[in-house]
DNA sequence: CTGAAAGCGCTTACAG
DNA sequence: CTGAAAGCGCTTACAG
């Protein structure tokens, strides 16, 4: 590496430029009181010079350092993953840089990243909560007045004054469960997620309420969300509970493993046995079967928050308490099988 | 938000704490000048008052503000996407936060958020680049001193001094086309990758030299490195090149897009055609029939560029031009099938 | 439209 | 071991 000099500063620019650093410093803040002739002696003086805006001095006196902090209980997985990027990339694109951290579902891994967040300035903190922990991460927050939305899980906490959002999980889990029906599914089971978790709570209420309706006796199989959960019940399904000829999946990921299951025990999906994901994540149009799930356009709400937390930022216009986006049920051959 | 009043300083804490700002400074610091007694009265000032860091001014006089950049060409890939994770995650633990960005293999995108990073003061940047655009980036970070590692793919430029690190990628083509070969393929494709990128062309290249030893003929079908071009590829193998058994994918995306093609075809694979993958994502293990695939360890290649850069940075260590990293073959059914 | 001065919250020599 | 002073690179009133 080059051992660059120092870094030049506003003051090497003014005395290049032949004005004073404050002009410099209008220059920069697009003031519109400072004459075009005299900005463009000073952007050039800039270009000149290679000089580089420096925010962490900006933001000593002005405060808003431009830094929006992420938290994420598991970005490994695809749904979170393309939310987290989406909204970086929304961030990115109004001047914004996302300070990003996976807390892998860990309350205390959770404290410890945001508190560095708060250190490092952050305007802003959208969080999607790890489970478990006390309030001690919204306390935080809120001591230091930060801006914080909680996004894709609804913490039980009595905790408010931080706005909510995420799609409307409730009527997916209605969709899809209606939509099984509708196929002809006689016997309908829930299958992953973990009992006493908001987003699993809400993803079965919706399933709940509709065989409830029609008098239907629930099968509720709860477990870890994972592929390799998925795969487990494929065999255990077919073996413990064969009258089942429908499976609402608690996501993508469960409903993916599941039908890697079948595809190793050779059972086939899609006409006597119908699966749906929920999530919509990439991959489940590339499957094969090709998996029919709830359509949450993650990559959407992921840039609606972006907009939401900067309007929040710069205009003043906090957020509804909560906001819910409509879900959509793209149905594919795991549950329309032509196969 | 309760609209909190002023964050507490240090002046705030030195004079709760009956000393100077000078001393809380130095407790801050862990100095060891400092006084037990001393120490633990400013400690309990500032839990008192809810002191938070400000890292920014901090940094204004010192230089590490503790953040590190880190931009990606493709954060959607799980296999960036893990290797991003890992790094954070290591990064987080030695106190570091990580600036995150997906580029989108944009070098226009790519350029911008660089300067950006810059512009935030980032300590270091971790940058697997997007391909094309010009030398501009290397130049920013070349003038802004700000040590870069280049990881995973080497780019073609003069640029030097951007030590590179990344998976042995030559070894991994080795290996997995020798293994081939050791099930009995007769004739081998390459399936994936453009041409002309680097790290198409070290895969390649392993697969070139086992096959050039042995005086068999490559058969080489460049593509996107996706899983809508792997399917493609499925029915294409079948109809045009029949006499294939045997098939190096030029990542898992590909293998993983293949082995679901082969499944809509009606495709066995593990026995009379083969296939292997490249990078070892989670899903590969996962997938049925479960992917032979060429293990990169990308989780610990991930926290490792932590270490390596964060030894240059604290102790100035500058990291060696090029590092490879050792691969092995994880052998699964899709190329050993029992199936 | 432009400049001189104070201040943002820290750290860093330098005294003592 | 601790304090007084200067300074990091900006922005912000306030004059002019």
């Amino acid at each position: 590496m080059p051992r660059a000099a120092r870094r030049p500063t506003i003051v090497d620019v003014a005395q290049k430029a032949g004005v004073s650093k404050s002009t410099v410093s209008l220059v920069l803040q697009q003031s519109p009181l400072v004459r075009a002739e005299t900005r463009t002696q000073v952007r050039e003086a800039m270009a000149d010079l290679g000089y580089v805006y420096n925010r962490a001095a900006a933001n000593l006196r002005s405060a808003n350092a431009g830094l929006i902090g992420l938290v994420i209980n598991d970005l490994r997985n695809p749904f979170f993953a393309q939310f987290a990027i989406s909204l970086q990339m929304a961030l990115s694109a109004r001047g914004y840089a996302a300070v990003i951290a996976n807390t892998d579902e860990d309350p205390n891994l959770q404290a410890q990243v945001v508190e560095a967040m708060i250190e490092h300035g952050v305007s802003a903190v959208i969080l999607s909560s790890a489970y478990g922990g006390d309030d001690g991460v919204f306390e935080a927050l809120n001591r230091a007045a930060i801006p914080t939305m909680q996004v894709l899980r609804k913490m039980a906490g009595q905790i408010t004054g931080f706005p909510f959002a995420s799609p409307d999980y409730r009527e997916g889990g209605r969709l899809a469960t209606t939509h099984l029906l509708d196929q002809g599914a006689k016997k309908i089971a829930f299958v992953g997620g973990l009992e006493g978790r908001s987003v699993t709570e809400e993803r079965l209420s919706g399933y709940l309420s509709v065989l409830d309706a029609r008098a239907m006796e629930p099968l509720i199989l709860t477990g870890r969300s994972s592929r390799g959960f998925g795969r487990e019940m494929a065999r255990k399904l077919e073996d413990d509970y064969p009258d089942v000829d429908g499976v609402l999946c608690f996501n993508d990921q469960v409903a993916l493993g599941l039908l890697s299951g079948c595809a190793e025990i050779g059972r086939r999906v899609g006409t006597d046995f119908k699966v749906v994901g929920f999530d919509d994540v990439e991959e489940a149009a590339e499957a094969w079967p090709a998996l029919t799930s709830v359509h949450c356009d993650i990559a959407g709400f992921g840039s609606s928050t972006a907009e939401t937390v900067l309007d929040w930022l710069e205009n003043g216009m906090v957020p509804k308490t909560e906001t819910r986006t409509p879900v959509t049920l793209i149905v594919r051959d795991s549950s329309a099988g032509t196969n």
